[in-house]
DNA sequence: AAACTAAGGGAAACCGTTTTAGGAGGGGAA
DNA sequence: TTCCCCTCCTAAAACGGTTTCCCTTAGTTT
């Protein structure tokens, strides 16, 4: 039989219903019981049942993280893991924990039953796994949540994201500065939102030093470093060939970097890369790849800050950029010394 | 005011108790009385109440899994995410959730206030964050666990690992078949349970050849890129250089082959080069690498099972390897076509 | 027909906290 | 002195399920 608070109670010769307060504090408490209590506390070595708490609050204290951890996709996703280290401390920092969800392809049944057997207080949803279903859904439910990423359609809920245009932007403009001027740009398809934001943002460049992005130029495919190293081919092979590639992401930059290798491409002099987000391994591409980088477990950081700001008041609305992308300069985008 | 247990019984004409058997099932009930409980259930949209639930049951119906996140090991790790993965699914498969902790530096008085609190049913343990007071701490509660990966000190823990010796024999073996004779280890720190036990496959395989290690082929450091390529620029200084060398891990490798390729060292024709866990930049290293291959994913699929196992039976006792090591050959032990 | 058994179902205890409503006691104001 | 207000504390009622224990009923044995 562990101990309970009543045991505590009647050690300190006071009620449970004192020992609560001092556990909780915000109630009037002599100072002289609270001493008392926390003796008593101390002796019986007893911590409060979270399960018992829970049930009287009427709040769980922990947040879900909704996610893909699909084999295949978590690869695609180092990142994932960073968020969720930010969001972690976050939450733990303010004594809540973190519960994993893997949402299996369109699974809205494992989401609806989480809000509605309040096993959690909040939600923070991957925006890789938003549909317009779950959206509906959440905000049917009119339950706290925060998505990370911003949605790929119009939608109420509450986002945070990082400045995706703004990364495109600085690696268009970084490119500009380096003297190129016929940039392509190897994405994933229209509907990955982060690489078209990206893309966006270095249109955006190009069009404020008067120049244009031709659309030739411009290749979209899966994801992957296959796909990566095929875009890259067909560019080679196109008629007007680029004198820089905008990557949107580490696997098609990759892919990319492999196919100008194997065809003997000079990188950066005759076609420089730039691409996003940093990895261990962008420092030992051959060469070492220039990326925009962005600071990914503080945006799981401000999530959680969020989520448990959204818990408090759950009307707070919100759908922000935060986290300044940082330019990191190496080898692929720079004349080697 | 949500929908609760006694609305259900209230509207199927029965009582809370055997709402609650329909629930649980377990219990003889009519079958029209099942019927009858379910179409209130679903009409009323019922879902149990979860944090009710864990109060009465005394089970939290969840599991920690505490691990680090820290922010640099986590870079160090993408296992870890695959090994959650397989975690995570084994649990949601029987209606456990997955909670997860970071284990910050020695922290141990966070284990303890979750077994204390009672907030969780089960543990499960990276290895990489066990220590000999943690281990203490958690026996001495008696707490349902298992660590995944095996504790570098002697204990009586569950635990499940790869056959990290099985795989370092594979490795050696592979080189050997090829006609390598003279092999080098880059490994982690003595401490590195991982980095040794791959060793001492190794070490078997030549010995089994009647052959032997060269002790000064042997070169431990930080399991990091840098250190990698530092080490094996050592090996290419030294009086007798290698034929093959086997790298414990990834960022070894990584480092590896990029100093054999600044100092243009051909591999595999010089040098082979072969280490383990496979990743997608595996196959784009220049020249792709061979791996020895373990199933992490299945790793924290076993592990689920047997946390599972160990909340329903906590006297079952075990320590056990699972799942085999696969070889993947690439061009960096084989000649190019 | 009586006695026994098994199955189905309900009343109530229980799980360990928090929270509410109210009581006791002391101090200050009228 | 009386009244009011504050401070500190407590008894008891939640919170929403599960589980135990017992009762009823119907079927089976003898």
């Amino acid at each position: 039989m562990a101990t309970t608070i009543k045991d505590v109670a009647k050690l300190a010769n006071t009620s449970t219903a004192t020992v609560s307060k001092v556990i909780n504090g915000s109630y009037s408490i002599s100072e002289a019981t609270v001493k008392r209590v926390r003796a008593a506390m101390r002796e019986l070595k007893y911590t409060p049942n979270r399960r018992a708490q829970s049930f009287a609050k009427q709040a769980s204290g922990s947040v879900a993280f909704v996610t893909t951890l699909e084999r295949d996709v978590a690869f695609q996703n180092p990142h994932m893991f960073e968020i969720m280290s930010g969001l972690q401390h976050a939450l733990a920092r303010k004594g809540y924990s973190l519960v994993v969800i893997d949402m299996a392809e369109g699974n809205c049944a494992a989401v609806e039953e989480l809000m509605l057997q309040k096993s959690v207080d909040g939600i923070v949803f991957h925006a890789a796994i938003m549909t317009r279903e779950l959206s509906q859904l959440v905000l049917r439910y009119e339950f706290p949540h925060v998505v990370i990423g911003t949605p790929n359609f119009p939608s109420k809920l509450c986002w945070i994201d990082n400045n995706n245009p703004l990364s495109g932007e600085l690696a268009a403009l970084h490119l500009l500065e380096t003297g190129k001027r016929l940039l392509a740009y190897i994405g994933g398809k229209e509907m990955d939102a982060i690489s078209e934001a990206r893309l966006k943002g270095a249109k955006l460049a190009m069009q404020e030093a008067r120049l244009k992005f031709r659309d030739d130029l411009i290749m979209r495919g899966e994801s992957t470093i296959d796909d990566g190293f095929d875009m890259t081919k067909t560019l080679l092979a196109g008629q007007t060939k680029p004198d820089a590639i905008v990557c949107a992401n580490n696997r098609l930059a990759l892919g990319c970097i492999n196919a100008l290798n194997v065809n003997k491409v000079p990188i950066p002099d005759a076609i420089a890369v730039v691409t996003f987000d940093d990895y261990p391994f962008s420092r030992i591409t051959n060469p070492p790849l220039t990326v925009v980088n962005i600071d990914v477990y503080d945006l799981g950081m401000q999530a959680g800050k969020m989520i448990l700001d959204k818990i408090k008041k759950p009307k707070l609305q919100f759908q922000t950029y935060i986290t300044l992308p940082k330019l990191i300069i190496r080898e692929s985008t720079k004349k080697r010394q």
